[in-house]
This record gives C-alpha cells, sequence and structure tokens, in this order.
DNA sequence: GCCAACGTTGGC
DNA sequence: GCCAACGTTGGC
C-alpha cells in the first residue's frame, strides 16, 4: 500500500528548486534514527511533502520515492539510510505551517506534535486534504 | 537572536 | 540505568 510522508529540509542549504534542478536526487544525511526508521519503512511510489522550514515553514510540493531505501552514501557508518526521490508537483499555493494549525482536521499531525522530527509520517486523509488546501 | 523541545553523551 | 550537561533544530 501506498504510504505517504513529509520530508524537511532548510530551503537555504537545499530546497525544491535544487531537487528540480537535479531532477532526481537522494534524501541523505539524516541522522537521527526515529526519522531513519520512518526512511526504512519507504517504498518506491510512495508520495511525500517538500516541507521548508526555517524562513518560510510551509508545504512546497509533492516529491515521489524512486528507489527502495539504501545505505546513505555520505557516510560510511553502515546504520544511515536513504532514498531516491524526484519531484512529483509543485503546489499552486504553498500551504503554511500558520495555515495547518488552523486546521483542526490536521491537528494531530507528527508536524505539530514533534516539529524537529526531519522525516515524519503523514495520514493519506491529512496527505489529500493537505492537497485540497493548496489548491 | 531567543528559547523550547528533543537527542546524545558521559559520569556516576 | 539514571540524569545532568551540552548541542542542535526550528518556530517565533
Amino acid at each position: 500500500m501506498k504510504k505517504y510522508w513529509l520530508l524537511k529540509s532548510e530551503p537555504d542549504t537545499y530546497g525544491w528548486s535544487d531537487l528540480e534542478g537535479l531532477g532526481e536526487d537522494h534524501w541523505d544525511g539524516v541522522r537521527n534514527y526515529q526519522a531513519r526508521n520512518f526512511i526504512r519503512d519507504m517504498s518506491v511510489g510512495d508520495l511525500g511533502f517538500f516541507y521548508h522550514s526555517g524562513k518560510a515553514c510551509e508545504i512546497v510540493g509533492v516529491i515521489k520515492i524512486t528507489s527502495a531505501p539504501y545505505q546513505d552514501p555520505t557516510t560510511s557508518d553502515g546504520c544511515w539510510l536513504c532514498v531516491n526521490v524526484k519531484c512529483e508537483k509543485i503546489l499552486p499555493k504553498p500551504v503554511t505551517l500558520k495555515q495547518i494549525k488552523t486546521e483542526s482536521r490536521l491537528s494531530n499531525m507528527v508536524l505539530l506534535k514533534n516539529s524537529r522530527l526531519s522525516v515524519q509520517p503523514v495520514e493519506k486523509d491529512a496527505f489529500e486534504y493537505i492537497l485540497q488546501l493548496s489548491r
């Protein structure tokens, strides 16, 4: 079954346009066990939101998981994983954190409960609802 | 720039 | 195995 995710990045370091320019890239550098465990659960074809943290604080687009999880090439430590991703579609209107906070249907999102987790699951209903909000 | 929340490290 | 100290992340 297809799963849904949210991946966070600081746009000054690595933003939507960086991934768009590359076409496809690996989502590397995750050094948190909880986040790593979510990466381990990813499958080809899963979808995820690309979230810009820091200045903007908003979901800017949808990305697609294009590989199974494999060892993160940016470290020799075998316990870290990454997956390949590519841009699926940019949101017509970004959905801001502020907006998410006002939606009672989204109040149980991990984004609100654990704002520091950089890779997190999103429920199907929440995913689809956010897509509606972005129109 | 500040601070809260969270994770990690290391002494005991 | 507990907990204090420290570092990092991210919203404000």
